[in-house]
DNA sequence: GATGAATGAGTGTTCATTCAT
DNA sequence: AATGAATGAACACTCATTCAT
C-alpha cells in the first residue's frame, strides 16, 4: 500500500465512508434526539452494519462530533470573510449593512431544519464535557479570536465606541445563541418575527434602547 | 381524617417529604447529571425507600419539573417587584439602576452552583418536550407578559426609545440567558468579567455600540 | 366482648365487609384478570384502605379463595338435590330431562359474566397449588362423591347400562368443563349453540354417535 | 451475504439457537410456571445471555407461543393421517379402533411431561389475548376444519347417525381437554385409570349411557 | 474492511405487604 | 378496626460495543 494513488483513492472511500454515516446520524438524530438513537438506527438508515459505524467513529458521541466539525467546515466556507475586499475597513454605514448580514447568517443556519439538530447539539453540549471542550476549541475559541481582530480595528477606528471588545463579542454572540434557545422553548413572537430579527437586533445593539430625546 | 387539623398536618408531612426528595434529587442532578442518575441514587441520598420516590413524583422528569416549580417560586419571591414603590414610574436614571439589578439579579441565580443546576435543566429542556412546555407555560410566558406590561408602559412615557416591545424583552431575556450558556460552554473572558456583566450589559442595551462622534 | 348480642353484631359486621371486598375482588378481577389487578385497585373498588383488605384476607390468593368459596355456597344452595322427592328414584324418561337440566345449569352459571371470572379461576388454579387443593377439596371431590352414590344407584336399577361410575361421573364433568374452556378460547360455534347445547350434550351422552342402522 | 449456500447454513445456525432456546424455555416453564420465570433463568438454562434471547423472541409470551408452534409441528407430523389408506373410507368396526388411537394419542402428548407444559399453556391462554388468538387461529381452528370433513363423510355413510357434527367435534375434543384439566386438577381416580380412559371414552362416545336392556 | 450475532451490564418502575398511628 | 405511607425486592427489556468470520 505505498502506492500514493491508492492510497488517495482508499482517502476518498473512507470520506465518502464518514459522510455517507455522519448524513445518516444528522438525519437520525434530528428526527429522534440523541440518547433515543441507536446505532442500529443510524446503521439502518446509512445501509451498513452496525459495526461498520465503529470502524469510522470511536462511539456514538463521536458521531456528535462528527457532525459538529461539518457544520463548522460548511460554515466556516461560508463565511469566508476574505471575499470583502478588506472587512476592516468598512466605513460607519457599511458596518451597519455587515453586521445586519452577518446576524441574519448565524440565525438562518439551524433554521433550516427548524433547529432539530440545534437542539440535539445544545442538550448534550450542556452535559457531555468532551463534547463541550472540543466545540469550544474548535468553534468556538477560533470564531472569538478572529471577531476580536476585527472589533479591535472598529474600536480604533471608531466605526464603534470605545468598549471592552471581548465582552461585546460575547455579548452579541449570547444574543444570538440565547435567541435561537428562545425559539427552541417555542416563543410564538420569535417564531413570527425571525425574519425582521436580524435587522431589529442590529439596530437594538448598535443604537441601544435609550430614548434620545431632549 | 376529615379532621381538618390532621389534613393540615398530613399536607405539611407531604410538602416536606416532597421537599426533602427535591432537595437530593437536585444536589445528585447537579453532581452527576440527569441520565447518569438513577432513581436509587436519589432514593439513597433522600434517605428514603426507591418507591418512596414514586409516591410524590410520578416519574423521573417530574423531579426535574419540581426543580423548576421551586425555582420559580423562590425566583418569583426575590424578584417581587410590587416592594418598589410604583416600577412603571421610574425615571430615566433609576431605569438604568433598575435595568441593571435585574440583570444581575437573572445572572446570579444560577452561579450558586455553577450552573450546573442550569446546565442539567437546559439539556433536558431542549430534548424533553413535555418539560419544555411546562417550563414555557409555568415561568416564561408570565414573566414575558409581566415584562410587556412594563416596557409598555416605559415606551410611552418615553424613558425608552420607540421600539417593538416583545422583541426588545426577547432579545435582552435571550442575551442573559445566552451570556450564561456561553459561561457554561467554558468561556473564560465571562467567567473572570462575571460580576462586572451587569453593568456592562446596561450599557450596551440602554447606549448601544454605534460611536457617537460627529 | 362476652355480650353474645354485641359478638353476633361483630360477626355480621366481619361478614359484609368480606363480602363488600370479595364483591369488589370479584368485578376487578373479571375486569382486569388476577395478575394485573392490584390491591389498590380492590381497595379503592370497595371504598376501604389497602390495609384493611389486609384484616379480612391473608394476601391476595386468599381473594380468590373466597371468591371460590362463594361461588360454592351459591351454587349448592342452587343444585339442592334434596328439593326433588328422591333424586334417585328418577325413571328412564325422567333422567334425561334431569341430566339437560343439570347440565344447562353447570353451563350457564359462569355465562353470567361471560365467564370473565371461570377465565381468572382456571388460570390460577392451574399455576397455584394451593388454590388448586383448595378447590379441589371443598368443590371437586364433595360433588363427585355425591355424584357418585346417585349414579351408583342408577346403574344399579338400569336406569343406565352398566358402567364404571367414577369414570363416567369425571367423563361428563370433564365435558362440560371442556366446552367452557373452548368457549373462552372463542370458538363461534360454541357460543352461537351455547343454549342448544345442553340438549344436545344429554342426548350424545345418553345415545352414543353409533349409528343404529342395521 | 447474498450467497446463497451461507444464507442457508445462516438460517440452519438461527434454527438451531432458537431451538435451544425454546428446549429451555420449555424446560424451566414446566418446573416454574410463567410468571416465576425470568429470562435470566431461560437464558441461563439455554447457555447463552440475556440479550440474545431477544435476537430470536421478541418478549417473553413470543417463547410461550414458539413452544405451542413446536407442539402443534410435532403433532402435525404425529397425526399425519394421510398414512391411513383412505381415512373417510373407515368403516364401522375400524372406527372404533381409529377414534380410540385418536384419543389415546391426545391423552398422551401432554403426559409425556406429567402435563406440566400444558398446565402453563391453559393457564396463559385464559389470561392472555395475543396467545389465545395465535392458538386458536393455528391449532384450534385448523384442527376442528379438518376433523369436519371426515366426521361429515362418516355421517353421510351412517358410519355414525345423523348429528351435528361440529358440535360433536366439539364435544369430543371438549372432553379430552376437560379430563386433562381435571388430571391436572389432582383427581386420584383419572390419575390411576388414566391409560383405560381412551377405550372407555371410545365406548362411552360410540355406545353412550343409556340402558338398553327393554 | 464489513458484518451482525452475542453480550450482559444497567434501570425505571411496580406492587404486595407491613405497621405505626 | 381502619388507615395509607413506606418499603425494597424483583424484572423485562435495551443497546452500545465487541469480535470471530
Amino acid at each position: 500500500m505505498k502506492d500514493p494513488l491508492k492510497e488517495a483513492l482508499q482517502e476518498q472511500l473512507i470520506a465518502g465512508r464518514r459522510s455517507q454515516i455522519l448524513d445518516a446520524a444528522t438525519r437520525v438524530f434530528a428526527t429522534k434526539g440523541f440518547h433515543p438513537t441507536t446505532i442500529k438506527d443510524i446503521a439502518r438508515e446509512a445501509g451498513v452494519a452496525d459495526g461498520t459505524i465503529y470502524n469510522y467513529f470511536t462511539n456514538k458521541t463521536a458521531l456528535l462530533l462528527g457532525i459538529l466539525d461539518r457544520l463548522n467546515e460548511t460554515d466556516q466556507r461560508a463565511t469566508d470573510f476574505s471575499q470583502l475586499t478588506d472587512i476592516s475597513q468598512v466605513s460607519k454605514g457599511e458596518f451597519r449593512s455587515f453586521m445586519m448580514a452577518y446576524i441574519a447568517h448565524r440565525m438562518l443556519i439551524f433554521k433550516a431544519d427548524e433547529f432539530r439538530i440545534f437542539k440535539v447539539l445544545i442538550s448534550e453540549i450542556m452535559v457531555n464535557q468532551e463534547l463541550r471542550e472540543q466545540y469550544r476549541q474548535k468553534i468556538v475559541e477560533p470564531t472569538m479570536k478572529m471577531a476580536e481582530v476585527y472589533f479591535q480595528q472598529w474600536a480604533e477606528k471608531r466605526v464603534l465606541r470605545p468598549t471592552n471588545v471581548r465582552l461585546t463579542i460575547r455579548a452579541i454572540s449570547g444574543l444570538i445563541l440565547g435567541l435561537m434557545v428562545e425559539y427552541v422553548m417555542g416563543d410564538e413572537t420569535l417564531e413570527e418575527e425571525w425574519e425582521t430579527l436580524p435587522a431589529f437586533i442590529t439596530d437594538l445593539i448598535l443604537d441601544g434602547l435609550r430614548s434620545t430625546q431632549a
